[in-house]
RNA sequence: GCGGGGGUGUCCGAGUCAGGUCAAAGGAGACAGGCUUAGGACCUGUUGGCGUAGGCCUGCGUGGGUUCAAAUCCCACCCCCCGCACCA
C-alpha cells in the first residue's frame, strides 16, 4: 500500500508557486520576519546532511509565516572559491577517482560531465541540481531573489563592502606563510593536495651560532628556543653533505634541503660551497644568549630533511639529546674517530635550566629511564619529547641561570626569547609542514612560502572585538550553549587573509591581481537579497551599481535625485530598493551548521558591525549539528553519502524532514538511518489513514461535553503550549515529538476509553468533533515540519486555503481542566495498582474490589495538604492537626498521618495545587461510573465500596487501608 | 594545550535547563504467547534483583558535597567526540 508521496509533493508545491505564497514583499501593516540560511557552495549535489540545515530554517520561516509574521525567506549561490577549480582541472586531466564520483554518487549524464573541463559548467550543473532539490524538500523560498556570488551586480556589491571596510581600517596588508606548490605557483589548500591533507605549518625558531674564526653561523632550529641556556654543544649529521648559503647576505650552514626551503621564505638565498658534515664535528661555536663556547658534534638522530638539519643539544630537557650524548660519551672509538677530545667530550654534562614539578633536574633522564629508552633512533623518544613538552610547556619555571628570564614561566619565557632573539638579529623563524610530505594534486611537493603583501581583514583589532561582543551580547543565539563559543572566538580571532591569486570571485577594488576570498564576499549578503528581487526585475546592470547607490540604499546616505542622476538608476528603483532594505533588514535569524560558528558566522557578526549601524545588526543565529549516516561520518571513501533528491524519491520530501529534524535536539548529531525514515513514513501514512477516516465519518448530532472530552481537550491544549514554547526555542525535535506521538497517545487512550460501549472500532459520532479538534491541531503544528502532507490533510479536513499560510494553534486556557486530567490519571492509577497486584499474586483475578477512603480520612488529607502547600509538614504538627480537623486521636489516625506526611512531602507543588481543588465527593463517583471500563481492563468483575459503606463487602478486612487518591483494593481469585 | 559537546539499563536513545508521581519515555535485540503449512510481517506480554497484595533493594562515568529528597544542583577526577583558520 503505502501512499503517493511524489504527487501529492508536486501537486502542492505547484500550488504554492502559482499562488505565489512564498513571495513576499514588504508590507507595512505587517511585521517582518527575515530567515536566511548559509548558501551552498555548488560543487557537489546536495546530500542528506545539507537537507537538515536548509530544512530547519525552512521549519523556521514556516513557523513564523504561521505565526502572522510577512517572512522572507530567500537563497542564493556561493560559486567563489577554490575547490570547484580544483575540480575542473581533476576533470581535465582525466583523474578517475573524481569522475567515477561523479557518475556513480552524484549521477551526473556523460555529456554534462565533459563541460566539467570549465569550472563554471560544474558551478552551473550543481547550482540547479541543488535548486531543484530544495524545490522537492519543499522550501518556502522566495526564488526571485535568487543570484550567485560572482553575478557581476553581486561583484559591484563586495566592492563596495570592501571600500567601506579599507575606508574604516578593517583591511592590512602583511606576509604570511603558507603551504604552496612550487609547480602551480599557488597556495594549497586541503582541497588541491593528494588525499586531501591540510597542510600543517610549524613554526620553527632559528638561532644562530657563531662559528669561531669563521665567517658563518650554524643556525639550529628548535621549537624551543627558551632552552638555550641549556645548550651543551651542538648536533650535526656526520653522514648528511650539508652546504654553506648565502641568506640575505649572512653566512648559514645548513642541508641542502633546508636551503631549498628558505628559497620560499627568504628574499635571497644563495648556495656557495658544500660542505660534509664530518668536517664540521670538532668546530667551536658561541651560544649567542651567553657566548659560552660549543662544541659540535655528531649524532645520527639529525634529519637534514627537518628545518636546518642542524640541531643545538639540551641534554638537561630534551630526551634525544639527552640519549644522543651518553650514546657518544660511551664510545671512545666514536669519539676518537671524529678527532676529538675524549676528556672534553665526557666532561660535557647537561645544564638544568628549568624546574618541573616531580621531575629531577634532568627531566630528559627521568623519561628515559622511566620509558627504558636505550638508543637514539628509539620510536619510544617521540613520545618522551611530547611528554617532557607539554609538561614544561604547563608547569615549567626557569632557573636563575637563565639571565633576565629567570623565574618567568617556560611558556612565557619561549615568548619573550623568541622576541627578543629576532629583534637581536641572533634569531630568525623558519617554517616546516608538520605533517609533510605533502604532494599537490599536480604532483610536486608541497612547501612553506612566505606569501608577500597578502591582504588581510584585520579581526584581531581590539576595538573591533569589542563591537562584536557588543553584537553578541545583544543577539539571541541558539542553542544557547553556542554562546560561549561565539565568545571564546571573538577572543582568538585574528587577521585573516581575504584575497587570493585564484578561483572564481570578485577582485579587490583597489588591487586587481587579487580575488576576494570566498568566507570574505560571503558575511552580509542577506542584505543584498533585499534588493535583488529589483536587480533582477528591472535588470539593473552593474555599472550602475557605483557605491553610491549602495551607500544610499543600505547606509540611508545621499540625495536619492543625485543617486539617481549620478548612477543612471531611475529614482523609482532606487527608491523602491531603499525601501526593500529598510522592511526587510535587520536579519532576524541566520541558520547554519556548527561547523562555521568559528569562521562564516562570527565573520558576519564582525562585518555587520564593522558596515551597518547598530540597529541593523543581525538579531539571533541558529546553529545546528551535523548527519551521520547509520552510525557513521559521511564520506565519499565510505560511499554512503546519499544525494537528497535520491533520499526524497525512497522516502518521501515530508518524512526526509522529519527524520533530519525530529532525531536529534538541535547541537547534536542527527544519526540518519533507512529504517528510521521508512517508519516516519509509515507514521505519515497512519496519519494519513486516520484523518481520512475522521474526514469521512458523520458528526453526531448533540456534541455533549463529558469527562473524556474534557479531558482530551484539556491534554490538547498542554501540548500546544509545549510545541508552541518548543518551537520558540527551535527545539523543532521536541515540538514533532509533542505534535505528533504526545497527542497521537492521548488520542488513542480517548479513543480506547470511549470505545468501551462501542462493539465496533468505529468512533462515536459524538467524539467525531472532538477528533477533528485534535486532528486540527495536529495539522497545523506538523505543517511547518512535514508541509506537503499537512497540505493534503488539511484539504481532506476541509480547511480554508493553504495550512501554509494558516495560523498556528494557540491554546485555549479556558479548556484546561485540571480536575478531568487528575481524574483520569487517578483512573490509571488504580487500574496500574490492580494489575501490579494481579502479577506478584500469579493468579487469575475472579472479582477486584476498590475500597475508596473515608470522610475522616478526606478531611484530614485536605487539611494536611493545604498545610503543606505552606511549607513542609512535620509529623508531630500534622497529628495536632489531625485532631484538630476531626477531634479525636487514636492509633489509625495516627498511623495514617505518619503515612500521609511522608507522601505529601514528596509530591511536587502543581500536583498539590491541582489536588487542592479536587472535590472529594467524586471519587467513588467517577469509579463507579467507570466500572465497565475498569472490569474490561482487568478482565474481572469490578466493584465499588465507600470505606465506611454499611453494606460493605470486605472479607479480607482492606477497607481500612484505604486512602485519598489511593483506593485501596481486593483481589477475589 | 585552549575552547566546545558528551558519558544513562544488553544495545541505541529520551530525561538534566525549571531536583520529587524516575526502575527511568521510545526503539532495537532477546524470551514467551497469538496468528501462520513454515518463514516473514503483524498483535499481546516479559525483559536490574527480590517479593503469593499495590512493596523493598540496587541503579544513570568515578569519588565527594548540598538537600527531607539528586540521573538532574555544586566540586574534583577519568574517558570519548569535534574545532583551533586562510578551506568551503
Amino acid at each position: 500500500m503505502g501512499l503517493d508521496w511524489a504527487s501529492i509533493e508536486l501537486k502542492w508545491q505547484k500550488r504554492w508557486a502559482e499562488a505565489k505564497i512564498f513571495e513576499s514583499d514588504p508590507d507595512p501593516k505587517r511585521d517582518k520576519y527575515f530567515v536566511t540560511v548559509a548558501y551552498p557552495y555548488p560543487n557537489s549535489p546536495q546530500h542528506i546532511g545539507h537537507g537538515r540545515t536548509y530544512t530547519l530554517a525552512d521549519v523556521h520561516a514556516r513557523y513564523m509565516r504561521m505565526k502572522g509574521f510577512n517572512v522572507l525567506f530567500p537563497m542564493a549561490f556561493h560559486y567563489t572559491g577554490t575547490p570547484i577549480l580544483a575540480m575542473s582541472k581533476r576533470i581535465r586531466e582525466g583523474d578517475k577517482e573524481l569522475i567515477e564520483t561523479f557518475k556513480s554518487i552524484y549521477g551526473v549524464p556523460e555529456d554534462k560531465l565533459k563541460e566539467f573541463v570549465e569550472p563554471i559548467n560544474i558551478a552551473r550543473y550543481f547550482h540547479e541540481e541543488i535548486k531543484r532539490g530544495m524545490i522537492r524538500m519543499g522550501y518556502s523560498i522566495d526564488w526571485r531573489r535568487e543570484f550567485t556570488t560572482i553575478d557581476p551586480q553581486y561583484s559591484q556589491f563586495i566592492r563596495w563592502q570592501f571600500s567601506k571596510l579599507r575606508e574604516g581600517g578593517y583591511i592590512t596588508q602583511g606576509s604570511h606563510p603558507v603551504g604552496w606548490c612550487p609547480k602551480c605557483g599557488n597556495p594549497v589548500g586541503q582541497h588541491d593536495t593528494k588525499g586531501d591533507v591540510e597542510p600543517e605549518i610549524e613554526r620553527f625558531i632559528v638561532i644562530k651560532f657563531k662559528l669561531s674564526n669563521e665567517e658563518a653561523v650554524l643556525p639550529t632550529a628548535t621549537l624551543r628556543p627558551e632552552t638555550v641556556f641549556g645548550v651543551t654543544n651542538i648536533w650535526v649529521n656526520p653522514e648528511v653533505e650539508y652546504v654553506k648559503v648565502s641568506v640575505e647576505g649572512e653566512h648559514w650552514i645548513i642541508s641542502p634541503q633546508a636551503a631549498d626551503k628558505l628559497r620560499y621564505i627568504k628574499e635571497k638565498v644563495e648556495v656557495l660551497e658544500k660542505i660534509s658534515g664530518s668536517s664540521l664535528i670538532g668546530k667551536i661555536a658561541e651560544n649567542p644568549v651567553n657566548g659560552e663556547r660549543i662544541l659540535v658534534l655528531p649524532a645520527r638522530f639529525v634529519d637534514p630533511d627537518n628545518a636546518t638539519g642542524v640541531v643545538m643539544s639540551v641534554p638537561g630537557h630534551a630526551p634525544y639529546d639527552y640519549i644522543a650524548l651518553e650514546d657518544l660519551k660511551s664510545r671512545e672509538d666514536e669519539i676518537k674517530k671524529f678527532g676529538l677530545n675524549v676528556e672534553e667530550v665526557k666532561s660535557i654534562e647537561p645544564i638544568s635550566i628549568i624546574t618541573v614539578p616531580e621531575y629531577s633536574d634532568i627531566p630528559a633522564a627521568d623519561l628515559i629511564s622511566k620509558l627504558g629508552i636505550t638508543g637514539q633512533l628509539d620510536p619510544k623518544l617521540e613520545k618522551a619529547t611530547r611528554t617532557l613538552y607539554m609538561h614544561e610547556y604547563q608547569f615549567g619555571k626557569m632557573k636563575e641561570n637563565t639571565d633576565k628570564y629567570s623565574g618567568l614561566t617556560v611558556a612565557e619565557a619561549r615568548e619573550r626569547i623568541t622576541e627578543d632573539l629576532i629583534d637581536s638579529g641572533l634569531g630568525d623563524v623558519m617554517y616546516e609542514l608538520a605533517n609533510k610530505p605533502i604532494f599537490c594534486r599536480c604532483g610536486a611537493k608541497v612547501v612553506v612560502k612566505i606569501f608577500k603583501d597578502q591582504w588581510f581583514i584585520d579581526y584581531g583589532k581590539p576595538e573591533w572585538k569589542d563591537l562584536a561582543r557588543e553584537c553578541i551580547k545583544k543577539m539571541e543565539i541558539l542553542p544557547p550553549e553556542m554562546r560561549k563559543e561565539f565568545w571564546n572566538v571573538v577572543d582568538w580571532l585574528h587577521e585573516k587573509a581575504c584575497a587570493r591569486r585564484s578561483g572564481l570571485g570578485t577582485k579587490l577594488p583597489w588591487d586587481e591581481r587579487w580575488i576576494i576570498e570566498s568566507l570574505s564576499d560571503s558575511v552580509i549578503y542577506m542584505a543584498y537579497y533585499t534588493i535583488a528581487k529589483i536587480i533582477n526585475q528591472y535588470k539593473v546592470p552593474a555599472e550602475n551599481l557605483t557605491p553610491r547607490v549602495f551607500d544610499y540604499i543600505f547606509l540611508g546616505k545621499g540625495d536619492l535625485k543625485e543617486v539617481s542622476a549620478d548612477s543612471g538608476i531611475d529614482e523609482e528603483i532606487l527608491r523602491k530598493m531603499r525601501e526593500e532594505f529598510i522592511y526587510f533588514y535587520p536579519l532576524d535569524s541566520r541558520h547554519s551548521g556548527r561547523d562555521l560558528v568559528p569562521n562564516h558566522l562570527t565573520f558576519m557578526i564582525f562585518i555587520h558591525t564593522a558596515i551597518f549601524p547598530k540597529d541593523l545588526w543581525p538579531r539571533q543565529i541558529v546553529v545546528n549539528g551535523s548527519v551521520l549516516m547509520e552510525g557513521q561520518k559521511m564520506s565519499k571513501s565510505l560511499g554512503n553519502i546519499i544525494p537528497l533528491v535520491k533520499g526524497i524519491s525512497m522516502f518521501g520530501a515530508d518524512a526526509l524532514r522529519l527524520t533530519v529534524l525530529g532525531t536529534a535536539d538541535l547541537l547534536q548529531d542527527v544519526d540518519f538511518s533507512f529504517s528510521v525514515a521508512k517508519s516516519m513514513r509509515e507514521r505519515l501514512e497512519k496519519l494519513y489513514d486516520f484523518v481520512c477516516k475522521v474526514a469521512s465519518m458523520k458528526t453526531g448530532g448533540c456534541e455533549r461535553i463529558d469527562h473524556m472530552a474534557r479531558w482530551m481537550l484539556s491534554r490538547l491544549q498542554r501540548h500546544i503550549a509545549e510545541a508552541t514554547e518548543a518551537m520558540d526555542k527551535l527545539m523543532v525535535r521536541r515540538a514533532i515529538n509533542t505534535a505528533l506521538y504526545l497527542i497521537d497517545r492521548d488520542l488513542q487512550w480517548y479513543l480506547h476509553r470511549i470505545r468501551v460501549d462501542a462493539k465496533s472500532e468505529d468512533i462515536p459520532p459524538n467524539a467525531v468533533p472532538i477528533v477533528r479538534k485534535v486532528l486540527d491541531a495536529q495539522v497545523r503544528m506538523l505543517a511547518p515540519a512535514t508541509p506537503h502532507i499537512c497540505e493534503e490533510l488539511w484539504e481532506i479536513l476541509g480547511g480554508e486555503g493553504f495550512v501554509s499560510t494558516t495560523s498556528w494553534p494557540v491554546p485555549d486556557k479556558n479548556l484546561i481542566d485540571d480536575e478531568a486530567e487528575e481524574l483520569e490519571a487517578y483512573l490509571i492509577n488504580c487500574i496500574e495498582d490492580a494489575q501490579n497486584i494481579i502479577k506478584v499474586l500469579k493468579k487469575v483475578p475472579k472479582k477486584v474490589i476498590y475500597y475508596t477512603a473515608s470522610t475522616w480520612k478526606w478531611k484530614v488529607y485536605t487539611k494536611l495538604l493545604t498545610e503543606s502547600l505552606k511549607g513542609k509538614l512535620e509529623v508531630s504538627n500534622a497529628i495536632k492537626l489531625a485532631k484538630e480537623s476531626i477531634g479525636k486521636l487514636d492509633r489509625q489516625i495516627t498511623d495514617f498521618v505518619k503515612k500521609m506526611v511522608d507522601e505529601l512531602n514528596r509530591i511536587p507543588v502543581e500536583s498539590k495545587e491541582r489536588r487542592i481543588k479536587f472535590d472529594w465527593k467524586k471519587e467513588k463517583e467517577f469509579l463507579e461510573e467507570n466500572l465497565d471500563f475498569i472490569a474490561k481492563e482487568l478482565n474481572a468483575e469490578v466493584e465499588v465500596y465507600g470505606e465506611e459503606d454499611p453494606a460493605i463487602y470486605d472479607p479480607e478486612r482492606r477497607a481500612h487501608l484505604a486512602r485519598p487518591f489511593r483506593p485501596a483494593i481486593y483481589i477475589e481469585h
